[in-house]
DNA sequence: TAGGCCATCTGGTCCT
DNA sequence: AGGACCAGATGGCCTA
């Protein structure tokens, strides 16, 4: 993987919505199938995909000739802007998440898939020394331990997740670690 | 230069 | 009805 410390970046400023520049609808292949289907027969993609076969990212004709109406344009803006802050807060989250997971290159910032990939393994580590602990200190009855060890397990079993490595606690620190290394090896 | 990652735009769908 | 959510498209930046 490779190291990215970009400063952020700002994507030109915001286009008009009629504009088209760089609009390769015409390369892209004409629908199969229109928006007339009802949507209960289409998936969402297959209909995403017949949306934008037909005008891809714009539908540069379908405000006619004067383009779309200002109304129509400021309500577009309105839902950008909503979008870009959506998208801000995820990010947020994505940077939370990154600050408390441990990893090794502090320096280098981790992808998107990387954060998640590394929270999950270090999740199940966690879990799994919690309920290793947990196991040992507490073997009666009224424990929350052996309790919580079998729903555990009946979780792993049920996600279908139990693979030979993480089968047993141990092998999802295993698995974290080797994931770290392999970050920041660069993979 | 190719490929990875990302921000943004966009239209469709879902939810309140 | 309006906003949130989703996913595809697009283009910019960066690194190997």
């Amino acid at each position: 993987m490779k190291t990215k410390n970009r400063p952020p970046r700002r994507r030109a400023p915001p286009q008009d919505t009629e504009a088209t520049p760089g609009d390769r609808t015409q390369d892209r292949p004409q629908p199969g199938s229109g928006p007339e289907l009802t949507k209960g027969l289409r998936s969402r993609t297959a209909r995403a995909q017949g949306a934008r076969a037909e005008g891809g990212r714009r539908r540069p004709g379908s405000s006619g000739p004067g383009g779309r109406r200002e109304s129509s344009v400021q309500r577009r803006l309105e839902s950008n802007e909503r979008e870009r802050q959506r998208m801000h807060k995820l990010n947020n989250a994505f940077q939370a998440l990154r600050e408390v997971i441990p990893h090794v290159r502090a320096d280098k910032k981790l992808s998107k898939i990387e954060t998640l990939t590394l929270a999950k393994n270090y999740i199940k580590s966690l879990t799994a020394t919690i309920l290793t602990m947990s196991s040992g200190r507490l073997p009666g009855l009224d424990g929350p331990g052996p309790k919580l060890y079998q729903h555990y397990q009946q979780q792993q079993v049920a996600g279908g997740a139990l693979g030979a490595t993480e089968a047993q606690p141990e092998g999802h620190l295993q698995k974290y670690s080797t994931q770290i290394h392999s970050f920041r090896e660069g993979s």
